[in-house]
DNA sequence: AAATGATTCAAACAATCGTTTGAAAAATCT
DNA sequence: AGATTTTTCAAACGATTGTTTGAATCATTT
């Protein structure tokens, strides 16, 4: 046997607990053993199964990270079809994958969104490779479609964007919870659909000035 | 002698140090023994001269983030003394006061910068009480002040508003060089203060939608 | 110059880190 | 069933972590 069968239960469980972890407190502050702990698995279990602490982040966030620039490009590729493309099209087709895998998530809905916005935004490790050849399939399709879609726009311009929109979803996803604690407890509470909905609007308003 | 005499030479190494350090890994990541070996200071000064690493952080912190709001508070003051505050005015004044030190910094802009967006962005450390304290306040200050720019957004509105703008300014503080990368180096090199205005222009836009 | 206080230093502290070992246990195959 | 492979496990590895010690050195004061 050699790739998730049935049988996998400890791989799974490193992969769930150490999810969890990382979400909560960051990737690089997280110990193997806090991670078999929580998985009730064996400290050797993490180089048995995977090889390395590192190389089990590099799973857990390709798990994260994979479907959704799969549905990313499946997206782009849907909306060329239709013939022109607005800015307010690209972003929503961009960000609204980052929640497709949240119903099949072992995660809570809080910790899976935390997680992902450490995966965008955390960069105190490198990316996989495997997510970073992924990435740049999908910038290299939605950069000239942002382009496109803002004739108007230098490259600087649209690309210092694309960075900001990246700064507002990496960092709002990461830290949700703050927003309770600024607004002594009476904002934040919300699914985060709507707080999408919210981010996108930021950004679309953002983008297009 | 107790405070910031001519004769602190290696405590304000060991902040420079410390500084620098944080600013290219972050607060969680440096150990003592990196940030005295920069400072060409004995492992022991850290915890003589601070007490200990997690006192070391908070020095460096505070004296970032310390002139910073007081000059957000200093600016608010200035502007709701001519009359009725524009959201624009609003978040120049809560943004430009980052950068007002830069010149007295040790750090090269590089890395004030990086710093900067660590001390305003990264939440894997708690901040110290006194920047806290410093936070509340000015909170206090502008939070209202928005809330009267914008009469027609509900509270939820402006609080998520506001940070979406700590996301875009956090993100592009602390990882500035990786739009370099994402665009074949073609994007990414310019001052600050070319950059903080369009952070400024993109957040304003954002905020009034 | 002698005394006092402030600072530095090499060395070691206990604790934790990721990793490795080799044998026991469990599962699978012949 | 026996043989073989896969998985688990307790124990220890060397390296590194923040912190502490006590004596040596420096600066300042009496």
């Amino acid at each position: 046997m050699t790739e998730s069968g049935s049988k996998n239960g400890t791989r799974v469980a490193l992969m769930d607990a150490a999810a969890a972890l990382f979400a909560e407190k960051g990737f690089e502050v997280v110990s193997v053993r806090e991670i078999t702990t929580l998985a009730r698995a064996n400290v050797a279990s993490v180089k048995y199964h995977f090889g390395s602490r590192e190389e089990l982040i590099d799973a857990v966030v390709v798990r994260m990270a994979k479907p959704v620039n799969d549905e990313r490009l499946r997206r782009i590729e849907e909306l060329e079809g239709f013939g022109v493309v607005t800015v307010t099209e690209l972003i929503t087709a961009f960000f609204e994958p980052l929640f497709s895998q949240i119903q099949n998530s072992p995660l809570s809905e809080k910790l899976f969104t935390k997680l992902m916005g450490r995966v965008v935004g955390d960069r105190s490790y490198e990316l996989p490779e495997e997510v970073m050849g992924q990435f740049r399939e999908v910038a290299s399709r939605y950069v000239p479609a942002f382009m496109k879609a803002c004739p108007g726009l230098s490259a600087d311009d649209v690309f210092w964007r694309i960075h900001f929109c990246f700064g507002v979803l990496a960092n709002t996803l990461t830290h949700r919870d703050i927003l309770k604690k600024i607004s002594d407890g009476k904002v934040g509470d919300e699914k985060i659909s709507v707080t999408l909905k919210r981010i996108i609007d930021f950004c679309d308003a953002g983008f297009r000035q």
